[in-house]
DNA sequence: CAGTGGTCTAGACCACAGA
DNA sequence: CTGTGGTCTAGACCACTGA
């Protein structure tokens, strides 16, 4: 692949595609978008560097121009390149930054290189109220677990995790939930998370929470709520969040298609 | 097309796809995904609705399978359908909601069916400081726009919106924001915004955003910083905004690509 | 005008889920 | 096993940009 530099036309070798592989390393599509987005997030391709038209990149890895053309589209989602019809395509300018993923907290903070912990605050096995049945999608009085966590990071408190998932988790402990979170508790046992429905907000603290993240009463808080569905469209997992915005903030990066 | 329901094997007749035009009425990928999109809304096709397999679907609208693929894939990307391998699409449970665009509050206020009003508290040209050059990534004493407004919604004040803008825009009014909004009146001027990256969070009110808001000193204040940029790429608008967070809340929905 | 990305076709083979 | 969505091909034509 070439790229060229903003200026017009230098041009910049490139060794980036060398291993593509055929057999066993997932679709060729992501292989090169990953590969892109990594040379895009260390500098590799610096903002406003072009790239190489479609027909003679395709022709140059030896893929068809709609499998080039998905991996660039990866990346235009991503808000990482931006593609204008009868021009090109090139690295959008700006510090690029991590956008939100269907993730957990524990994997963000993990991520940045915190150390989480987590404590249990309530872990609680009944039966769903009206309020929840409605959240969950579920009947009143099916099985629900109800979760209370205080997630930390380098011994500061960072957020209230309080949680209704559908179901009773009969295995589920308070040990498991402080060593790996609860969505990867939730990945152990076959539940995956395919979409999620989020507000966010902001509130005052109440006492206890207050007492608890170590805030005082009335401080601002920043609140998520969060429902999350399955690959078969049902609710797996309910959550109001309250984060100390201090500590913590949501990124968010939008494209909008043309 | 047909719909099987929830339970099995109910099938729903459909006109949705009656008036698909070939030409003239945007991509039909588009005019697929949009008619969709409308019938999950509004309740024609309920949460769990199972939808027609893509092969058939293809053949019965007369349009190729990478086509109709590429409509049921917006919707994914929206969360309103859920697909699985071997087994079938679905219409994804739970309330639908309207996700966070790259949208403007001004038309979020507007499509809530308030009445959006704006009060300019600064309009003021200047030469870009050596953090405005960094955040616009242009160069320090370029030509900005410096714009502080006060957002209100049926009388009662929403947000305070400081901005900062690369040119002078010599015609650009204080009349002009008040009516339009700040994305319109850069739309009529042939900007449009193409990625914007977001940081959500939350802060404390200071006296002057409190007095301007109508809480008191201290309160929660929802806040967003967007750095938005055009299809070249280029930064076309930062923004540091304050909501009041009894008034305001950001939606997202969020997928996770298998 | 030439060159770019945007859309679309008509197939093909594969991986996976479930009976 | 069958049927589903997931990936990929090798073209085609169009709409738009900028010289």
């Amino acid at each position: 692949m070439q790229f060229v530099a903003p200026g017009g036309d230098e041009f910049v070798p490139d060794d980036l595609f060398a291993d593509l592989n055929r057999e066993g390393n997932g679709p060729i599509y992501r292989q090169v978008a990953d590969r892109l987005e990594a040379a895009i997030r260390d500098g590799r391709l610096p903002a406003g560097t072009r790239i190489e038209n479609e027909v003679p990149l395709a022709q140059r890895l030896a893929i068809s121009r709609p499998t080039i053309r998905r991996a660039i589209q990866e990346l235009v989602d991503l808000g990482l390149l931006v593609r204008r019809r009868g021009v090109g395509t090139q690295v959008v300018q700006g510090r690029v930054s991590r956008p939100v993923l269907l993730t957990s907290l524990f994997d963000d903070l993990e991520r940045s290189g915190k150390h989480p912990t987590t404590r249990v605050l309530r872990l609680e096995r009944g039966l769903a109220t009206a309020a929840e049945a409605e959240t969950l999608t579920i009947e009143v009085g099916e099985p629900v677990l109800r979760l209370s966590r205080l997630r930390s990071a380098d011994g500061v408190p960072i957020a209230i995790l309080d949680n209704v998932l559908p179901g009773a988790y009969p295995g589920l402990t308070e040990d498991e939930l402080g060593e790996r979170g609860l969505y990867r508790a939730l990945g152990a046992r076959g539940i995956h998370m395919r979409v999620a429905q989020q507000r966010i907000g902001a509130r005052a603290a109440a006492g206890s929470e207050a007492t608890l993240l170590e805030v005082s009463v009335g401080s601002p808080l920043l609140t998520m709520e969060r429902t999350a569905f399955d690959a078969t469209g049902k609710a797996v997992e309910h959550g109001q969040h309250g984060y100390r915005p201090d500590r913590y903030f949501f990124e968010v990066t939008v494209v909008d298609r043309p």
